[in-house]
DNA sequence: TTGAAAGCGCTAACAG
DNA sequence: CTGTTAGCGCTTTCAA
């Protein structure tokens, strides 16, 4: 199939490249039957615009750069990204954008992405998910003026758009089901990786206080969202002898069940485990199909998508501190903890 | 951060935009003075050369798109995926090459990514995985006359290339593995989607004929390596009593093995299950470590990328039939059956 | 309502 | 070795 120019098929409908541009760009005031010759020698020849010479003049490229920065390979691992990816996939696609991926594997290879991607125009902006972040990539970033939105609050959130889900609720009501339930010994496994942990256990500690229940350093325990550090953090949270456990991300969950299990301990007969994000593979686990608060991540990264349109587009003020949070979390989890109070009760007597 | 233009650089170091432009291409012949007061005037303003403008003139975008066909939103259900697009991340990074993202969630949007793509001059080539795919789509690529690497052999592998790893020889060492373990009535779960699924069935079947086992229609069931298709897959299967069951995919394998629990079998005690992805989740699988021939994921998508590289610089002959299997299969396959062999012996006892 | 012309930022002859 | 010049394919004034 030959490529065609806007002056090819001027030239083939006996027009100024000029007026098939306006054709094509839905300019209004086209005398029809022009518009029509037109349009038909463009259906005929499959004329498309080069995408590129639009890009030089307009500054603009319809691409937008996902990066997913993290030193491990293993982030891979987790379901979450493949959600997180398909929403923002999905929301490029309603939106005529393109998506590009930037798995970051190395520090070297962070330096060398960012460096391609940030002087040099090929992204209209940035969505960077809440994995491992360094300051040096992010005074980078900072400094090249890329409209960026992130997914999950940033650590230093100042003037930084973000999208992220109501992190202090969800702990909340994780503990809270946990409480519901009639366990008083609640462990806790989270996150140091970013302030969405920091924010669980603060739900937490919200809903233990809440229901007159003591906050010990003790029953809690850190990982970094990956299944191995649940399994570890798991094995030293046994020693306390919880009742129960909320693990901050379902990965970890996983791990901890796996701890569980190989100290011989039934899930949930003998310690309870509720876990965050709600993944499909959470609602297939068997032994036990794991409790757990539903984040709504295919949500999240369309709302990122749209929200860093806006910032392209200018529609948020630059100098204001833009957060944008979700509710939807409440419904949902009302819903899901329903839902697991007519299970505990279809359970208890077995 | 200001941008800078050729010009501007040029300015600054009082020469003109060509010198510039030469010293950051490498040309070779620049008197030193001149080169190192350019580079300083760049390294003093963070100048990076407009990506767009580049492309424009050079007709080479640098960027490759992945699309990942699937009228089934499920398919990001399998990790087989993630393996995929880190791989081919990976060598993009390491080649200098950015990468877009095309996930199809719908044939609408098929439609539309497709057209967006094609015509536009926006990717320099594209690598579409072996998932569905329809004529339609398959007809306005080929018409395109983009540089195209299919990941797993296309239905009409009339001038196409493609990277794959050698299916036969899978489904054989599988089988085979199976046989040398005393089972002799050995069921498959195969897919119909594409010819990958049509050439481990072979390899069965031939590793059947040679060890003078009967090949039967009714062991074998068909699934679209979902996890769901295993699974009933397998529930057909379990009528036929097979000792044994080849699942064509690491997926199929844990649907298939849900299945068996359900029915209150034990694996592999009562049917042993071989799997096809070596997928690290299967690695990770408990009760039991599902076995598996290890496909190398990962190191498909890099070859499939320098496979692209190659035909886009026309260094491979457009006319000629172009494959590119991997044989490492086979040394990966061998070691991995040795092992089990000697797991056999070892839990032989128990 | 349309065409001519300028120019986006860069590379690549072509002179010198 | 370096500067001048002519585009790459498109959009967008500016006139007509």
């Amino acid at each position: 199939m030959k490529r065609y120019t806007l002056e090819e098929i001027g030239k083939l409908a006996g027009v100024s490249r000029a007026t098939v541009s306006r054709v094509i760009n839905h300019y209004p005031h086209i005398r029809p039957e022009i518009r029509e010759r037109v349009e038909a020698v463009i259906a005929q020849t499959g004329f498309q615009p080069n995408a590129v010479a639009r890009s030089l003049v307009s500054s603009r490229t319809n691409i937008v750069g996902l990066i997913i920065p993290s030193t491990v390979e293993e982030v891979f691992t987790d379901p979450y990204y493949a959600y997180v990816i398909n929403g923002i996939s999905q929301s490029c696609n309603t939106n005529g954008l393109i998506l590009s991926l930037f798995l970051i594997h190395s520090l070297e290879e962070e330096r060398n992405v960012i460096q391609a991607v940030v002087g040099t125009g090929l992204v209209d902006g940035l969505i960077i998910t809440a994995s491992r972040r360094n300051r040096e990539m992010l005074a980078t970033l900072l400094a090249s003026q890329l409209p960026i939105v992130f997914i999950g609050q940033p650590d230093n959130d100042t003037n930084t758009h973000y999208v992220d889900v109501d992190n202090v609720s969800g702990g909340y009501l994780a503990t809270e089901h946990l409480i519901s339930l009639g366990y008083e010994n609640i462990g806790i496994i989270v996150s140091y990786m970013n302030k969405s942990g920091e924010a669980r256990l603060d739900g937490y500690k919200r809903a233990l206080n809440d229901h007159g229940l003591p906050f010990s350093e003790d029953l809690v325990a850190y990982g970094d969202y990956s299944l191995e550090s649940g399994y570890h953090a798991m094995k030293q949270l046994i020693k306390r002898k919880p009742q129960a456990v909320f693990a901050t991300n379902d990965t970890m969950a996983f791990g901890a069940i796996r701890a569980l299990k190989e100290a011989g301990l039934r899930v949930p007969e003998d310690i309870a485990i509720i876990g965050f994000d709600d993944l499909p593979s959470a609602q297939r686990s068997e032994n036990p199909a794991l409790s757990t608060i539903h984040q709504p991540i295919q949500q999240t990264g369309l709302d990122a998508v749209e929200l860093l349109l806006k910032v392209v587009n200018g529609e948020v003020q630059k100098a204001q501190h833009q957060s944008f949070r979700q509710r939807w979390l409440f419904a949902k989890a009302a819903a899901h903890l329903e839902r697991l109070a007519r299970e505990a009760k279809n359970t208890a007597t077995s």
